[in-house]
DNA sequence: GTCTATAGGGGGATAGAC
DNA sequence: GTCTATCCCCCTATAGAC
């Protein structure tokens, strides 16, 4: 029953957005489901469609669908914190042993995140929810590789912020950084997904301001309560 | 092939916690595994299981899966948001036509979260993480269904808000607010499943405070951040 | 009200052809 | 490196007995 015969096998969808490779296919499609579904509600089978990719093929390249997942984490945090790192170490060599003001470590925590659609090619705003979501995913496993991701920039800018708030306590510090983080993700997540729902005030009805209105906003808000006196 | 004719049917799970009530113990059940596993990782056949129950039961009592997950998220969110706006009543009373101090508001907003173990009997404090998430999940039926359920005191509290902040305005309220819950969100999430997990830097080592310690820094951060200087 | 049985659809992972 | 076929599991929802 053979028809057309010498036809050159087709592609499964030849209109499919073109990556390096496959690989690059399936974290893509991954990345832009897992944003829209969360880990728990994507399958494999859904990743490997919208990559015009195969089952097999996940299991040549990452192994398994966890390790697909954390890959996909990684390949966008690696350069995120990079870039803090960077930025922290430019205020620290211009700050000249002086410690840095507290308004620009703030900022270079806050800056990366927001910008990371124009600083690394192909990011969109959306993978940073799914970065915030990632820190409270009820699978332990996400949450320790984020960690871990996350620890050289987390060591660097812990000392630099207690060389900013030399009366605070260290121990103070570690529960302010985590309403910080609370503050940052939450807010950056509304703002990339800002729906303009009407507000029963309708002086509250929400604008979304552009990125460096949102950054400053954000930044004044953090630096103060970093700021807030002790009892 | 019958053996041990006439012994009454066993229960399948006779240690299991006692409800008033299939229904309960289904509520009890979803509860407790999506707090620790999610929405979308919690199946109907683990909550019956971890219940004692049978697939039927979910269909009778609630209709469909969806139905039990929204349930549970109600059956704490309303005498949460009762007693906030309990508190809100009380101290509009006792300031008598003044504004209300900003501190007192944000304690209203903050205190029923982290005592609602004590207020609500049979409530966890893990319960609130899973609120918390609820609010970023990606089905957006849950997301609205939350707004839906926290709109009434989310209108008295900005206007109280609004109110105790009087050179604010109102379009910079709203994202400051935002950033609030995401600060009481994720450090409530912290601290409720504090894990001593060993610091780099030992000065930095977490403690974990007591709910009243953990409760005055909280409101100590927001408040500030509320209170912060526009540019 | 409670339960069993079953329908009907995906799920992740892998073996092995090409 | 890529793909198909398949194993065996779990999923939600429902029909109908008790």
């Amino acid at each position: 029953m053979s028809v057309t015969l010498g036809q050159p096998p087709a592609a499964y969808a030849p209109d499919r957005p073109r990556s390096s490779s496959t690989r690059e296919a399936l974290l893509d499609a991954a990345e832009q489901l897992l944003v829209e579904h969360g880990v728990a509600g994507t399958s494999t089978r859904a990743i490997i469609k919208a990559a015009g990719a195969n089952l097999g093929a996940v299991n040549y390249h990452f192994g398994t669908k966890e390790d697909l997942v954390l890959e996909v984490f990684a390949r966008r945090l690696r350069p995120l914190n990079q870039d803090r790192i960077s930025r922290l170490n430019a205020l620290e060599a211009e700050a000249q042993e002086q410690p840095v003001p507290l308004e620009k470590l703030v900022e270079a925590i806050v800056r990366p995140s927001v910008e990371a659609r124009e600083t690394q090619p192909g990011t969109t705003m959306a993978l940073f929810r799914l970065i915030c979501r990632g820190f409270q995913d009820p699978n332990p496993q996400l949450k320790a590789f984020l960690n871990k991701e996350c620890a050289e920039f987390a060591t660097r800018i812990d000392s630099a912020l207690l060389r900013a708030l030399p009366w605070l306590p260290p121990q103070e510090l570690v529960w302010r950084e985590r309403f910080l983080f609370g503050a940052l993700n939450h807010g950056l997540d509304s703002w990339v997904h800002f729906d303009n729902l009407p507000h029963p005030n309708p002086e509250m009805q929400p604008m979304r301001p552009d990125r460096e209105g949102f950054i400053h906003r954000m930044v004044s808000f953090i630096a103060a309560g970093l700021s807030a006196p002790i009892a």
